[in-house]
DNA sequence: TCATAAAAAGACCGATCGGTCTTTTTATTC
DNA sequence: GAATAAAAAGACCGATCGGTCTTTTTATGA
C-alpha cells in the first residue's frame, strides 16, 4: 500500500470517531485536523470536500459495524442462534468504546441529519436497509426451515429489534452506564425465545 | 402579557423547532432570524446567548411532551391503561408533525450532544430522569395493586418501553413513514399485556 | 399626549468556517 | 542518486459564525 493510501485511511478512520461523536455539523475541518495530525493540504489532497470526507468516514463506520456481524455470525445456522447472535453482536460492539467511538453511526447519522443532509441521510438508509434485510432473512429462513414459528412477520420482527436495540443504546449513552443497554438486550432474547418453535 | 413576554415566547416557539430539527450545531442564528423573523438585536434581547435560547428551546419541547402525556393520563388508574395510554400518547405525538417538529427532543438532544455541550446534555438526562419515573411509579403502583404481576422489574420494564418508542421513532424518521413506530407500538402494547396479572 | 423606558434594528467585531492555491517537502521511479 | 511526480504545509480567501453596541423604533404609564 502507497504512503498515499495508508496517509488516507489514516485521515477516514480519525475522522469516522470525530463525526460519529460529534456529528456533521458540530465537527470542523480544525476538528479532523487535530485528530489526524496533519494540515488542511494534507486532507484536501485526498478529499475535495467535507462532504466526501464524511461519507467516507461513515461507510467505514457502517463497514465495522457489518464486518462485526458477519464475524459473528460465521458457522451459526439456526436461526434463532443468528437472531440472538446479532443482538450479543451489537451490545459487545457497542458495549466497547474501542472498537467504535461514539455508538451507532446509523442511529447517529439518522438523527444527525434531519433534513440538512441528505446524501448522508441517504447512506444511513442504505446501511438500515442492509440491517433490515440481514435480518428478514434469518427470520424468513427461518420459518423455512420451521425453527421460527410460521406466524411471524418478519418485517416487523426487524423492526422490533432494531429498536429496541438503538433506543437502549442511546440510553445508555445518555447516561453512559451499559445498564439500559443490557436491559434492552435481555427483553430482545426474551422475545426471541417466543419466535422459537 | 407584555409585548415583550409576546415576543420571547414566539422567539422559543421557533426556536424549538429549529433546533429539533437541525441540533445544536447545525442552527445558527441566523436560522433563528430567520424563523422569528426578527433581527439580532430583537433576539439577543431576550437571550444572552445561543445556549440560553437552546436550553430554554428544549424545555419548551419537553413541556410541550410532559403535557400531552398529563393530558392522556388524566381519569385513567388502572396501571396497564396506563402504560397503554402512555405508549399510545408517545406515537400519536410523534406521528402527528403539527404538534412537535423534528421528533423526540430528547432522543435528539442525547444524540446531538454526545460531549460538546453539557448543559443540554444534563437537561436531556433530566427530562429522561421524568419519564423514567413516572413509567416507574406507575408499575409499582400497578404492583402494589394487583394490576401487574409482582415478578415485574420496573427499572427495567420503563426502559424497554422507552428504549423500543425511541428507536421506532428514530426507523420511522429515517425513512420517513409511520410504519416502524406503528410495529413498535404494537409490539409494546403485547408486551405491555404480558405484564397484566 | 408626552416623557421615558424598553424593544428591535442593524452596523460592526474578531474568530472561525470550508475551501483554494502556491510553496515546500517527501515518495517514487528510472 | 537524480528527476519527477505526488503529498503535505501553510498562507490566504470570502462567508459566516456568535456576540456587542449604538441607534432607531415602539410600547408603556403618568
Amino acid at each position: 500500500m502507497s504512503k498515499a493510501q495508508i496517509t488516507k485511511e489514516h485521515i477516514i478512520q480519525q475522522a469516522a470517531a470525530v463525526f460519529n461523536q460529534q456529528g456533521y455539523a458540530g465537527t470542523s475541518m480544525s476538528d479532523i485536523m487535530r485528530a489526524t495530525g496533519l494540515k488542511k493540504g494534507g486532507i484536501y489532497n485526498h478529499f475535495k470536500s467535507k462532504d466526501e470526507l464524511a461519507i467516507a468516514a461513515f461507510d467505514f463506520s457502517v463497514g465495522l459495524v457489518q464486518t462485526h456481524y458477519a464475524d459473528a455470525l460465521r458457522g451459526k445456522h439456526h436461526a434463532i442462534d443468528r437472531l440472538q447472535t446479532v443482538v450479543e453482536a451489537f451490545c459487545s460492539l457497542m458495549a466497547n468504546p474501542s472498537t467504535i467511538k461514539g455508538g451507532c453511526p446509523i442511529l447517529n447519522t439518522a438523527i444527525d441529519s434531519d433534513d440538512t443532509h441528505p446524501s448522508l441521510r441517504r447512506k444511513a438508509r442504505q446501511a438500515m436497509d442492509d440491517w433490515y434485510r440481514l435480518l428478514g432473512k434469518i427470520i424468513t429462513l427461518g420459518i423455512e426451515h420451521r425453527q421460527v414459528t410460521s406466524s411471524t412477520d418478519a418485517q416487523a420482527a426487524a423492526t422490533v429489534i432494531i429498536s429496541t436495540l438503538e433506543g437502549g443504546l442511546m440510553m445508555t449513552q445518555l447516561y453512559g452506564k451499559p445498564d439500559h443497554l443490557l436491559q434492552a438486550r435481555q427483553h430482545l432474547l426474551d422475545y426471541i425465545e417466543t419466535l422459537k418453535i
